[in-house]
RNA sequence: CGCGGGGUGGAGCAGUCCGGUAGCUCGUCGGGCUCAUAACCCGAAGGUCGUAGGUUCAAAUCCUGCCCCCGCAACCA
């Protein structure tokens, strides 16, 4: 009755759009945990969910002439789906925009307002009355309007604070007093160093620009931002209420892990841990950040063309084939990678190879040998011992690397023990025994002993494949009680089995004809995406990529609207403490002009000097690194997001309109 | 001097804390076997462990300088 508890959490996913393979590994890997901790007897409780509320989905919702509400109904519905393509066993599916949530998110919300954690204040800046926009100061120009060179004024618009600063003393005693609190330890660095010790700032929690959020329960202009919103979900799931919390949650909480991507790894680690230092509540055990998937060496994006999905994955090496390349080829600390000739090739490797062909080869001599049922008669060997070892290493190894979240080796662990097998039955020939009599009794006891194997590693690929877990058990025809961590605890428990008729658990693949058919189809869609890809102006934020938009059509004036003229570089200089900007002066027919342009990786003044570039010459000046930037150079998105700079013919006359 | 991680046979990684025969997977080559999914088992070739110095009887491992890659921060109009 008493079991131990385990709660463990992915983040919740933006629903911004369909998640890629990279999105679908935390899920994966928080599954095979949870189902590790399950076989280990504890009481485990699994989250997962999505986040839902923000101006994007509205604005997304509003592009495609349906409700907010709807539009996530859609994009949660596909998150939800994958989830479950990828046979994950979460307990609960958390949706920010659930009623429960909200309630407790408001109600927190208030009792931060009412302890004074949480207080109204202003946004304060400079204002420019006909513009109508907020500046900051490092944004004014001579203290002017940057747009319009006008003045301005101070002026303030409401907003509603958190008091950070209140708490990081306590956090950082708590992060140096519980050195597993943030792993990787160089994540854990790079939070202290970068956050903590320079200091923290009041925290911006509301929002008034847009609506689609939990409201601030006192003050309905007013949205609580994801902050608080979106990271409760891991205790308004459990029925959280301040003062009044639930059942669940005095069962599970404190969460033993939040597994998170690496990019969100300063609002779980900081954010986090002091909201709930304020409401008085236990931190989290540990948050891991897991590092990112990238195809080749770019980021998975769908501007790069380069996007996998979990889902498609699976139509072509089967949802096991999906989960074990995630969990046998992504490191712990370091981005992992993914090409289809490494899945492919891990799949017929260790799948089909290796695991796959041991047990279809052992129960087929079962059947071929003893019809399918091993006589009683049995004879050891000294060998024998050295599998039985192996199956206990393994044992101790897959759970001893999956609790330290190293889920690669704890694959490997056990593969190993069926590379070990393979490796019994060369030792032992058993067709040469199936062939005198005599030896039957030894026969016998060696093709227990492969079957016992199998059955642990049925065990052991528990957490990892499960459906491939039941399937060798269904072949073994082995009962619920020996499918058990504690059934293997020692070797040659099982009675004889007698197994089915087998059928192979991963047919190999043809490695080189699907990766011919993938680079057909790929063909195709690639020009389709390329065009899509180019009118994707930005970089993409890890944690919430835009989704590509359908460009709008737009009128001849709308076009003329951007005064774009012929400009010649005259100077170029580095800016100092930045590694991407170029200070330029360019020439534009009337006069010089300086812009700052973010392509110093790619360019140095030697290839701009005296180059005629097009020029954006009504762009609002904006202040960049110091340096008042007056407009802006076009350059195209190159491959792995360098910049090309659109050149003109040296014949260009400068300030000549480009239309 | 903003902070941190890393450079190991063709590819991907382990080993570095606690110096002492450089290990694993894939690939290549040769052999064995035939129960099995052209699978399995054995063996071989292939590495001056980024680079230059230093400490030591001994350095991938410890120290110093330098080069290159990556992450965080900053920044990309």
């Amino acid at each position: 009755m008493s079991k131990e508890t385990y709660y463990i959490t992915t983040a919740i996913a933006y629903t911004s759009r369909k998640p890629h393979i990279g999105n679908s590994y935390e899920v994966v890997f928080t599954d095979a945990v949870a189902r590790l901790k399950r076989l280990q007897g504890k009481d485990v409780f699994f989250l997962t969910g999505t986040d839902e509320h923000g101006r994007k989905n509205e604005e997304a919702a509003a592009e495609e002439g349906v409700t907010p509400k709807q539009y996530v109904d859609k994009i949660a519905g596909q998150i939800r789906e994958i989830c479950d393509i990828l046979n994950t066993s979460y307990d609960k599916f958390i949706r920010t925009t659930d009623n429960y949530h909200v309630k407790s998110v408001q109600a927190i919300f208030q009792k931060l307002y009412d302890q004074g954690d949480i207080y109204k204040s202003k946004y304060e800046g400079w204002y420019c009355l006909p513009d109508e926009s907020f500046y900051t100061d490092s944004q004014l120009v001579d203290g002017k309007c940057p747009d319009c060179g006008r003045a301005v004024e101070r002026a303030s618009e409401e907003a509603y604070f958190f008091k950070m600063s209140k708490y990081q003393k306590q956090l950082e005693e708590h992060i140096e007093a519980n050195p597993g609190f943030i792993f990787p330890e160089s994540r854990k660095k790079e939070m202290v160093n970068n956050f903590l010790k320079p200091g923290l700032q009041d925290l911006c929690v509301t929002r008034s620009s847009f609506s689609w959020g939990v409201p601030v329960p006192f003050d309905p202009g007013h949205v609580i931002y994801v902050w608080i919103d979106a990271l409760s979900n891991y205790i308004t799931a459990l029925d959280y209420m301040p003062g009044n919390p639930g059942a669940l949650y005095k069962r599970y909480w404190p969460a033993e892990a939040h597994v998170i991507g690496k990019d969100i790894l300063r609002f779980h680690t900081i954010y986090w841990p002091i909201l709930l230092l304020a409401l008085g509540e236990p931190l989290p055990k540990s948050i891991f950040g897991h590092p990112w998937l990238l195809s080749g060496v770019d980021k998975m994006s769908k501007s790069r063309g380069n996007v996998i999905y979990a889902d498609d994955l699976a139509e072509l090496i089967g949802v096991d084939g999906v989960r074990y390349y995630l969990l046998a080829e992504m490191p712990y600390a370091q981005d992992g990678t993914i090409t289809y000739e490494r899945i492919f090739e891990r799949y017929n490797a260790d799948l089909a190879n290796t695991l796959g062909n041991l047990v279809n080869r052992s129960i087929a001599m079962t059947h071929k040998y003893f019809g399918g049922k091993l006589p009683t008669g049995r004879k050891a060997e000294a060998l024998d011992n050295e599998l039985a070892h192996a199956a206990k290493v393994a044992c101790a190894q897959m759970q001893e690397k999956l609790d330290a979240f190293r889920a690669s080796d704890a694959v490997e662990a056990v593969i190993n023990l069926a590379k070990r097998a393979n490796k019994y039955i060369d030792e032992t020939t058993p067709w040469v025994l199936g062939k005198d009599n005599a030896q039957s009794d030894r026969l016998a006891s060696v093709l227990y002993n492969l079957l016992e194997v199998i059955r642990v590693l049925g065990v052991l690929l528990t957490p990892f494949l499960p459906a491939t877990a039941e399937e060798i058990f269904r072949q073994l025809d082995c009962p619920a009680e020996y499918q058990t961590l504690n059934s293997i605890a020692t070797f040659g428990v099982v009675p004889a089995l007698a197994p089915q008729p087998p059928t192979p658990l991963f047919a190999r693949l043809d490695t080189d004809k699907l990766l011919a058919e993938l680079q057909a189809t790929e063909q195709e869609t690639t020009t389709i995406q390329q065009e899509k890809a180019a009118h994707e102006a930005g970089k993409d934020k890890p944690c919430t990529p835009p989704e590509p938009e359908k460009p709008a059509e737009i009128g001849y004036d709308d076009f003329m609207a951007t005064q774009l003229v012929v400009g010649q570089v005259r100077a170029c200089e580095k800016v100092e403490k930045a590694d991407k900007l170029l200070k330029l002066t360019v020439f534009d027919g009337a006069g010089e002009r300086t812009i700052v342009s973010g392509i110093a990786p790619w360019y140095t003044a030697d290839d701009l000097v005296g180059k005629k570039v097009i020029v954006v010459a009504n762009l609002k000046p904006a202040k960049l690194r110091g340096i008042v930037s007056q407009g802006m150079l076009l350059a195209a998105d190159g491959p792995g997001g360098a910049a090309q700079v659109v050149f003109l013919p040296d014949e260009a006359v400068p300030g000549s309109r480009i239309r």
